[in-house]
DNA sequence: CTATTAGTAGTAATGATTCTTGTTAAGGAG
DNA sequence: CTCCTTAACAAGAATCATTACTACTAATAG
């Protein structure tokens, strides 16, 4: 029985409507202006009852932050090693075949695979380029 | 000019030797008793520098702890959400069609992919149904 | 040998995250 | 509506992995 109150609520919003796979800091930041009594723990503590629940995920930690989801389903990422961007690369899928010979080869009860890209996104590498001349 | 002393040596060949893929503390704890004066600051700074230079590589964070590996050639790993065992999985290698597609749709110049199965090791499974009895 | 510099132990500092305390407010029973 | 129980919260203290710093030691070059 869980209570769902504004800002439990307000996060999860947050985590559904957006696409920027936020850090709890991020959050944070962008929900203080709208609710100033925002605390950075409560943040993290919804954000951590949210993660066991399994509403939803944990992306990646990127640059020693952990980045969140608001989606469950699997899916791979392309994460920016210069800016930390992480962008859903829906279209991209792991052959089912794998993961059945993941599970044989490893001897795990696979629960989900994890498929992310690193590289560095199209803005940091015209940043880089004009950076260069 | 490198001067790869002892100690840095020992952290490199036991990272080579091992499949374990150890956090610092679980090396420090293993080297240890052969170099008794050894300190965590110590191996900390050398996983730090060897990483640095792409002579080992950080496989994943798992219960807060990052994890080395002595490999640094793309390859993919199983890992148990229960007791944080990370294993090698060789054969099970991402179709090359997928990086390009992952790189044309993402419009990331794609440094390398991270393909990780998560799920619960043979062991970590024998022991829940013991425990179920 | 001696100057120079890499490497180190030990310890202090850092920074993200978690926990604790005291408070507020929501919901339900009467 | 009023009392009671409990969720949720802010603020700040505490924790814990990791990093930085300081003074010391050892290897190397000249």
């Amino acid at each position: 029985m869980k209570r769902y109150s504004k800002k439990r609520q307000a996060i999860l919003d947050l985590l559904h409507e957006t696409t920027e796979h936020p850090s709890a800091e991020g959050i944070y930041r962008q929900l203080k202006p709208v609710y100033p009594d925002l605390s950075l723990g409560t943040v993290y503590r919804n954000l951590k009852e949210l993660g066991e629940d399994g509403t939803i995920a944990s992306v990646a930690v990127v640059n020693d932050r952990e980045r969140f989801d608001g989606r469950t389903d699997p899916h791979t990422h392309a994460i920016c090693s210069e800016c930390g961007k992480i962008v859903d690369l829906d279209g991209i899928t792991l052959p089912a075949e794998l993961l059945l010979r993941a599970g044989e080869a490893s001897d795990f009860s696979i629960t989900y695979a994890k498929l992310q890209f690193v590289g560095v996104c199209g803005e940091c590498r015209k940043a880089r380029e004009n950076g260069g001349i």
